[in-house]
RNA sequence: CGGGCUGUAGCGCAGUUUGGCUAGCGCACCUGCUUUGGGAGCAGGGGGCCGUGAGUUCGAAUCUCACCAGCCCGACCA
C-alpha cells in the first residue's frame, strides 16, 4: 500500500483517558477507536493485523483438522432456554426482541448452537468431530476496560469437540492444548498454560493460558522451581503443620470488648495469634447464608467457594444479614455449636484444636475450640487465597503471583450441553450414547491488545513479522528527487512480487514525519531510501525491534530484507503446520 | 453494583474556586511562500448546542439539581 492513500490518523498524544500501554499505541498508531465503552472501531491498519492473527489461528485450527463454521450471532432464547443458562447468564447476556415480541439474545458463546448442530450426528462413527468458528461474542461486561483487553463486543475464536467417551474428550483437549501453545508461540504471545477455574462454562477442567503483563486482570501463582502454574482461583501450596495443645474439653467464653478484627484478636490480652483464629465469612449463596471457614491469617478466594458450592451468585452478606442470622454483627461472628447452616471450612482448618472465634455475642469470643468437635462442617474444600512465598505443594519451592491477561481458555465441558440439547448417538452396540464435549476459546482482539502489551517501546508497538501490519515499509525521503523515488518504487515492486507485505511511505512529507509514523504503527522493518544514499548507490535497513540501521548497497537491499522478514515469519522453534 | 475522577474544536489541555465583554492555548486541518534525513518556518484562515435537560440570575462553560457518557480502583470473563 502507499500511504499517501492510507487512512492512518497517528496521534501524538494519547487521548487522555487511555492507561494501558496497548491501548494508549493502538489509539496513537491508527490501528482502532472508540465507538463507545467496550466497542472499538478497527480501522483499516488494526484490522490487518487483526485479520493476520485470525489467519494464523485459523491455520493451526485447520492443521489439527476442526471444521471452520459461521455461526449467526443473534440466537432465539428458546435455545438458551433449553440448557439453562438464559437465566443463568444474568446481565452479562444482551438481549431484545424482534417486531412479535420474541426474545433474542447476541451470542455470548456458542455451546448451545453447536450443540444443536451436532443434532445430526447420529452414529458414533462420525466421532470425534472438532469444529470452530472465529465469530464476534457479546457480553455486556460490567466494566470494560484497557482498550481491547476487555470489551463487549470481540472476535473469538471457539472450537468445540465431540467425542464419544472421556478418554476420547482427554485426547481432543490435549490436541488443542498443544495446538494452542503452536499458536501463541506463532503470534510471539509469551502465553503459558496454567490450572484454572471452569467458572459458569462447568466442567471438569480446565487450563487458562497466561500471558505475564501488568495490564493483565488475572493473579497467576507460579512455582519459581518447578513448572506448577495455576490461576489464584485454584492455586494451592504446602502448609507447615501446626502443632496445637489439646485445648479445654469445651470452648470458653470471654470477654473481647472492642475487638472487631482478627488483628486486633491477635493483639489481644487473652486473644491469640492470627493463625491460631477461625475467621468466619459470612456469605450469601444463591440465596442461602453460607457460613465460610478460613484460618485467621488466609484470606477467602471467592471464585474457590463458587466453585466447591456449585453456586451462581455469590456475595458477602450484609452486616444486618449476619446479625439477623447469626445474631451478632461482624467482628464477633463464629461458627461454633451453629445449625441449620451451610458451613464449608479450608482443609488448613482440618484436626486443628484449641482455636479462638467469635462467639455470635457482641464483644465475646471462644477459645479452645476445637473445629471438628464444635463446628458442624458441612465439608472441607479449598477455599483461601494462596499468598507469595509459600510453598509449592510440588516440589516445595517458594511460589510467587504473577499479574497476567487471559489470552485462551480450554475446557472439558462434560455432557451438560449435548444432554440439554438432545444430542445422542448410537454405539456399537446400538446403545444411545451422549457425546461429551470440550470447547476451546481464544480472543482476536485480547491477543492484539496482548502482543502490543508484550512488544513496544515509547515510540509505539513492535509488531512481530507473523502479525505486523507490513512487514516493512520503505520510506522515500525525499518524492522530489526522482531518482530516489525511482529506487523506492522498484524496490517495492520488486519485494511485492517476492510475497513480502511491502508499503511504500510516499507522502510528501518529512522524513521525520515518515520515522516517526512507521515506529509508532510498529512495523518491524524499514528501508529508508534517501537522495544522497542513492546517488552512493545504498539504502538503508532499520530493525524496529533494536533501531539499529545498516548501510546495505542498492543491488542487495531487496534480498536482504527478504531473507530478515522469512527468518522471521514462523518464529524460530515453531512446529511447522501440520498441514 | 460500590468507591474515586472526568466531560470545553479531530487530539492534548487552560478557563470553573471568586458568574460579566467576541471562550482561549498547543498539535492537527485549509491557503500562500520558503523549507525537505527525525514530528519545519513565516503569514493568513476555517472549525465550538462548553455532555444533556431543568433551575437560580439582569447575565451561566462557571452556581444548584437531575440525567447521560467516559476513565481508574474493587466484585465478574476470550
Amino acid at each position: 500500500m502507499r500511504w499517501s492513500k492510507l487512512f492512518v490518523p497517528t496521534l501524538r498524544d494519547a487521548p487522555g483517558d487511555a492507561e494501558a500501554a496497548s491501548h494508549k499505541l493502538l489509539l496513537r498508531g491508527g490501528f482502532m477507536r472508540q465507538l463507545h465503552a467496550g466497542h472499538y472501531s478497527m480501522l483499516p491498519l488494526g484490522w490487518r493485523v487483526h485479520e493476520k492473527i485470525a489467519a494464523i489461528i485459523r491455520l493451526h485450527m485447520n492443521a489439527v483438522g476442526a471444521q471452520e463454521f459461521h455461526l449467526p450471532t443473534m440466537h432465539p432464547a428458546r435455545i438458551w432456554q433449553q440448557s439453562g443458562r438464559w437465566d443463568l447468564m444474568g446481565d452479562e447476556m444482551f438481549r431484545l426482541q424482534d417486531r412479535k415480541g420474541a426474545d433474542l439474545a447476541l451470542g455470548m458463546t456458542a455451546e448451545e448452537i453447536f450443540a444443536t448442530a451436532a443434532l445430526e450426528i447420529t452414529s458414533y462413527r462420525d466421532l470425534p468431530q472438532q469444529w470452530y468458528q472465529i465469530q464476534t461474542k457479546f457480553r455486556d461486561e460490567p466494566r470494560p476496560k484497557s482498550g481491547l483487553l476487555r470489551v463487549r463486543e470481540f472476535y473469538m475464536k471457539d472450537a468445540y469437540s465431540f467425542d464419544i467417551d472421556e478418554a476420547g474428550l482427554d485426547a481432543s483437549y490435549e490436541m488443542y492444548r498443544e495446538a494452542y501453545i503452536r499458536i501463541f508461540k506463532h503470534l510471539s504471545l509469551p502465553a503459558v498454560p496454567v490450572e484454572a477455574s471452569s467458572g459458569a462454562m462447568g466442567g471438569s477442567g480446565s487450563n487458562e493460558f497466561m500471558v505475564p503483563s501488568d495490564a493483565g486482570e488475572d493473579d497467576v501463582v507460579m512455582c519459581t522451581k518447578c513448572d506448577y502454574a495455576a490461576n489464584s482461583e485454584r492455586a494451592t501450596s504446602a502448609l507447615a503443620v501446626i502443632a496445637d495443645d489439646e485445648g479445654p474439653a469445651e470452648p470458653e467464653l470471654f470477654d473481647t470488648p472492642g475487638v472487631r478484627t482478627i488483628a486486633a484478636l491477635a493483639g489481644f490480652d487473652g486473644g491469640a495469634t492470627a493463625e491460631n483464629q477461625i475467621k468466619t465469612m459470612v456469605m450469601m449463596a444463591d440465596g442461602a447464608i453460607t457460613l465460610a471457614l478460613v484460618r485467621g491469617d488466609h484470606s477467602l478466594n471467592m471464585q474457590k467457594l463458587v466453585d466447591g458450592l456449585g453456586v451462581n451468585d455469590l456475595r458477602p452478606a450484609t452486616p444486618d444479614e449476619a446479625q439477623a442470622t447469626l445474631g451478632a454483627m461482624p467482628g464477633s461472628l463464629g461458627a461454633v455449636a451453629v445449625a441449620g447452616l451451610k458451613i464449608v471450612a479450608d482443609p488448613a482448618l482440618q484436626g486443628r484444636t484449641n482455636m479462638t472465634t467469635g462467639a455470635n455475642i457482641d464483644d465475646k469470643h471462644y477459645r479452645g475450640v476445637s473445629v471438628e468437635r464444635d463446628i458442624a462442617v458441612d465439608e472441607f474444600m479449598d477455599l483461601r487465597d494462596v499468598a507469595a512465598g509459600e510453598a509449592c505443594a510440588t516440589c516445595g519451592a517458594e511460589l510467587e503471583i504473577i499479574r497476567c491477561i487471559e489470552a485462551g481458555h480450554i475446557f472439558k465441558l462434560g455432557r451438560k450441553y449435548t444432554e440439554a440439547m438432545g444430542v445422542f448417538v448410537l454405539d456399537d452396540n446400538g446403545e444411545k450414547r451422549v457425546p461429551i464435549m470440550g470447547s476451546y476459546g481464544i480472543g482476536v482482539g485480547r491477543a492484539m491488545a496482548g502482543i502490543a502489551e508484550t512488544h513496544h517501546d515509547d515510540n509505539g508497538v513492535i509488531w512481530p513479522v507473523a502479525v505486523a501490519p507490513f512487514e516493512v515499509t520503505i520510506v522515500v525521503v525525499s518524492m522530489r528527487d526522482e531518482a530516489t523515488v525511482e529506487a523506492g518504487e522498484q524496490l517495492w515492486r520488486n519485494l511485492r512480487a517476492r510475497g513480502i507485505d511491502a508499503a511504500i511511505d510516499d507522502r510528501d512529507a518529512r522524513a521525520g514525519v515518515k520515522f516517526a509514523d512507521a515506529e509508532i504503527t510498529g512495523i518491524p522493518w524499514r528501508v529508508t531510501v534517501g537522495p544522497k544514499g542513492v546517488a552512493a548507490g545504498n539504502a538503508e535497513l532499520t530493525d524496529r525491534a533494536t533501531g539499529t540501521t545498516v548501510e546495505v548497497r542498492l543491488a542487495d537491499i531487496e534480498q536482504q530484507v527478504v531473507d530478515a522478514i522469512e527468518a522471521a515469519r514462523i518464529p524460530t522453534g515453531a512446529e511447522a503446520p501440520l498441514l
